[in-house]
DNA sequence: CTTGGAAAGTCAACAACACTGACATAATAT
DNA sequence: ATATTATGTCAGTGTTGTTGACTTTCCAAG
C-alpha cells in the first residue's frame, strides 16, 4: 500500500508515482463518486427533484443568506441553469429568497423548514456512507483524503471551502 | 487537521466524526471531482466526443478485449446508453469491437491506434492534475485518500477495482 | 435437434441538466 | 445621467441518462 518514494531527484520529497498507481486514483475517483452520489440520488427519486436541486439546497444550508451569485460559483453552473432549480425550490416553498438589506439588488437565499427537512434527510443518508468509509479507513486514512482532494481542486474554489465553517478536530 | 479519536468507546477504534468534518468531506468530494473532470472535458470540446466516450474509451484501454456486458458493468449505464456511444466510437475508427473466440455473441472491445492516441491525450491531462495532487499531500497522504475511497465503493464495484492491474508500490 | 435464454444491437420516446444567446428589470456605482 | 451589476426569463440546443419493445445471433440443455 505504501507509494514509492525517491530521494535521488531534488529537495522537496518527489514521490515515485507510477502511470499505473495514477490510473487507479482515476478510478477510485470515479468508482467512489458514483456510490457517493447514488444514496442521494435514489431518495430523490421520490421527490420530484433531481441531484442540481440537492447541490443548492446543500450549499445554502451550509450558507445561509448566501447570494445568488455565490452560489452560482460554487456549483460551477450557469445562472440560466440555476434559476431553474432556484425557482422551482421558492415555488415548492423549500427555499426562500430575501432581498438583500445593504444591497437590494441581491437575493440572500435561506431553507424553510421544509427545505431543511429534505436537507436533513439527503444529507443523512450521504453522512452514513461517508462515516462508514472513514471508520474503515482509519483517522490517518481521513486525513489523508482530504489533503489530496484538496490539492485537487482548482484555487479559487479551494478558497470557498475553506471559508466554510470546517468542524476540524 | 488530525481527526479526532476516542478509546472510550469499544474495541475497534472509533472515530468520533462530527457532523462538520462530515460534510466538509462531502464538499471536498464535489469540488474535487469537478476538478477531476474538468480537463478531459476541456479536450474533449476539441471533438465531437463527450465524458461517456471518455469514460468508454478509459476501461477498454485498461481492459483490452473486455465484453460489452462487462464496460456496462463498470460504467453502470443502460446498454442503449453505452451503445450510442460505442457506435460512434467504432464508426470513428477508435475502438475496434470483435466477435467472441469462445462465444461468438460476445464482442471483445479493444482501442485501434486512433483510440488509444486520443486515451492518451485525455488520460495525459488527468494524471497530471493527480500527480500534482500527490505530490502536494505527500505519500501518506495518498494512501489515506485510496484508502478511503475504496471502502466508499459499491462492493460488487470494489471487486472488479481490485480485479485490475495495480502497480502499487 | 429443437427450444429456451443470454448477449448484443436497434428504434423510439422521454427526462434531467447543462449550454448559448438575447433580452428585461431593478438598483447600485460612477 | 449613464454605465454596470445582480437577477430573472425565454427560446433553442446538446449530451447523457432512462424505459420499453423488438430483432438477431448464438450457446446450451432437454
Amino acid at each position: 500500500m505504501a507509494v514509492g518514494q525517491t530521494a535521488a531527484q531534488g529537495g522537496e520529497t518527489l514521490l515515485f508515482l507510477t502511470d499505473e498507481q495514477l490510473r487507479k486514483g482515476i478510478e477510485a475517483m470515479f468508482f467512489a463518486y458514483r456510490a457517493f452520489t447514488s444514496d442521494p440520488d435514489r431518495i430523490l427519486e421520490n421527490y420530484e427533484y433531481g441531484r442540481a436541486h440537492h447541490r443548492a439546497i446543500h450549499f445554502i444550508n451550509r450558507q445561509p443568506g448566501l447570494t445568488v451569485n455565490t452560489l452560482l460559483t460554487l456549483l460551477g453552473v450557469t445562472k440560466q441553469s440555476l434559476n431553474r432549480v432556484l425557482r422551482t425550490l421558492v415555488e415548492d416553498g423549500l427555499v426562500e429568497a430575501r432581498v438583500g438589506r445593504k444591497d437590494k439588488r441581491e437575493r440572500n437565499l435561506f431553507l424553510t423548514p421544509r427545505g431543511a427537512a429534505l436537507e436533513r434527510e439527503l444529507s443523512d443518508a450521504q453522512r452514513a456512507r461517508m462515516r462508514a468509509a472513514y471508520r474503515t479507513a482509519g483517522p490517518s486514512a481521513v486525513a489523508g483524503f482530504r489533503q489530496v482532494l484538496e490539492a485537487m481542486m482548482d484555487p479559487e474554489i479551494l478558497r470557498h471551502y475553506n471559508a466554510m465553517r470546517d468542524g476540524g478536530a
